[in-house]
RNA sequence: CGGGGUGUAGCGCAGUCCGGUUAGCGCACCUGGUUUGGGACCAGGGGGUCGGAGGUUCGAAUCCUCUCACCCCGACCA
């Protein structure tokens, strides 16, 4: 059993910060609500990126990057963005010593700096589209954080782009959602409720925000990405037109769409147990770590000989021997679960004299005896099955924990112990608040592609034409 | 901002009510030895001035005043 860590049974949010803290993928900073990305978290991070960065690459974006400083009269050009965004502003008033002419604010969000630029690179039809993305790093001043899926500043990145119309505008914000939905799936193992987000709990600023909503273990909903369509709201707070081919003036059409390291959170709370972090083989930095295990000198000579030998060629990201001399087997095995590494081998004197080693998949703690010979390939296999048995897994999860929901007193019962409800609901605001008061659950999304159903709203009762997905949510 | 709580070694805590030699304990750390197929054991060792400031006293981690920080609940939150 692993030591320190509180278990899931004896309180969910504890065992998230214990997996956190001694997995040692971030640890708390000086800073109140900032945290140190360590290695082992920054990994995965590096990871991430890598895999978007080559979705959004394929897909014709670029990147760039954009100053984190943005002057205040900046985020009062759009009304509903200001009003969004100032409360959780961090403000810089001082510097070089003086009083600044004009206070800056520290991003908390690019749209402002980005459709400033772009008021100058625009001119006509012939310049858009332009789809720029950007890694970077952010800073929201929220009142309560939580290492990972909320902290004051956060690594994220933001797709920033400008189009000729409303379709190509629309097609590009779905798109993305698409895309990360796909990313979500494939390389997190995290399936995605995608959908529309209420208009009250849209991007500030935007026309429409799609988001992908995650389901965690203990059944709480977690908004994994976004991504809006702006209309012309920027354009016209900045300024951006462009001239068509008809010889006319018109605003700019726009998108932008995030994700961040929130999704950490997302993957540690999708697939870690008790024993620690579960790595799903795709994010993992290292994938296979070699324990090895010897009584003698000559046994340790012996055991790394075969451990060397038998990984001759093979890509030194991809596994790892853990010769540690002052640290025995046991320790080792813990640590590396701890760790979340997919896939552990042991090797000793006895698997020497046999050619074979013993595998151990963290996902299920599976242990198989393999022979040394041709092992390569079996290993990449048993990843991939791995990849495999956490979607299924967390698909599982997220199919058994959808229900559907009619009485609101009912609702309000079972939302409490997590889940996704399928609710009827009207669309008016009033509605939407009176299940927040009453259930402190909100309506996650209004699920994209969703069939269309006659029903009555859970509260007034009033027709309804499609169900929405409600939950307790991060 | 309202309610509650906590500050003593890197971490977790005891000691505070009822002031009294050198401030303890567990983990971690360092050294040596024995160990090594699921978190080793023995021996030795280093490290704190008790969140901060002021006061009472022969004497303060302990009592008093002020102050700072952090945590939990609530409010808030792509």
């Amino acid at each position: 059993m692993a030591k320190g860590i509180t278990t899931r049974e004896q309180n969910y949010s504890q065992w998230y910060i214990d997996i956190v803290l001694k997995s040692e993928m971030a640890d708390y900073s000086p800073v109140k609500g900032c945290m140190v990305i360590r290695p082992t978290g920054y990994g995965i991070w590096e990871n991430i990126q890598k895999h978007l960065d080559r979705m959004f690459k394929e897909t014709g974006h670029q990147n760039a990057y954009f100053p984190m400083f943005i002057p205040e009269s900046f985020l009062t050009k759009e009304a509903e963005h200001v009003e969004g965004f100032a409360p959780e502003c961090a403000v810089v008033t001082h510097a070089g010593g003086k009083e600044l002419e004009e206070p800056l604010v520290v991003r908390p969000t690019s749209e402002t700096m980005i459709w400033a630029m772009y008021k100058n690179w625009i001119n006509s039809y012939r310049d858009l589209p332009i789809l720029i993305n950007q890694w970077a790093n952010v800073c929201r001043w929220e009142m309560r954080t939580r290492l990972f899926l909320r902290t004051t500043e956060f690594l994220w990145q933001e797709g920033h782009t400008a189009h000729a119309t409303e379709e190509e505008a629309i097609a590009e914000t779905e798109q993305m959602v698409h895309i990360y939905q796909k990313f979500a799936e494939e390389y997190m193992a995290m399936p995605v409720m995608v959908g529309t987000k209420t208009e009250q709990e849209k991007f500030a600023g935007a026309v429409k925000t799609l988001s992908i909503e995650a389901m965690l273990q203990d059944g709480k909903a977690l908004q994994a990405g976004t991504s809006h369509y702006l209309g012309q709201n920027f354009a016209k707070a900045f300024d951006v037109k462009f001239q068509n081919q008809n010889k006319e003036q018109e605003y700019v059409y726009a998108s932008s769409w995030g994700v961040s390291t929130r999704l950490i959170g997302g993957m540690i709370m999708s697939h870690s147990d008790d024993n620690g972090l579960v790595i799903p083989p795709k994010l993992a930095s290292l994938p296979v770590v070699f324990v090895p295990i010897w009584r003698s000198d000559e046994e340790m000579e012996l055991v790394l000989k075969n451990a060397d030998e038998m990984t001759q060629g093979w890509d030194k990201l991809f596994f790892k021997i853990d010769d540690r001399d002052n640290v025995k087997p046991g320790r080792k095995f813990n640590e590396w679960e701890l760790k979340g590494i997919p896939i552990r081998i042991e090797i000793g004197p006895r698997d020497c004299e046999n050619k074979e080693v013993v595998v151990v998949r963290r996902d299920t703690g599976e242990k198989v005896t393999m022979p040394m010979e041709g092992l390569l390939p079996k290993l990449e296999a048993l990843l991939d099955d791995i990849q495999d048995n956490l979607l299924a897994n967390a698909q599982k999860r997220m199919d058994e924990n959808t229900h559907i929901a009619d009485d609101f007193k009912e609702y309000k019962k079972a939302v409490k112990t997590g889940g996704f409800y399928k609710i009827h609901w009207c669309g008016e605001n009033s509605c939407e608040d009176y299940i927040q008061e009453r259930s402190k659950s909100t309506i996650r999304c209004i699920p994209y592609n969703g069939e269309e159903e006659e029903g009555e709203c859970i509260v007034c009762h009033k027709p309804s034409k499609r169900r929405v997905i409600a939950a307790q949510s991060y």
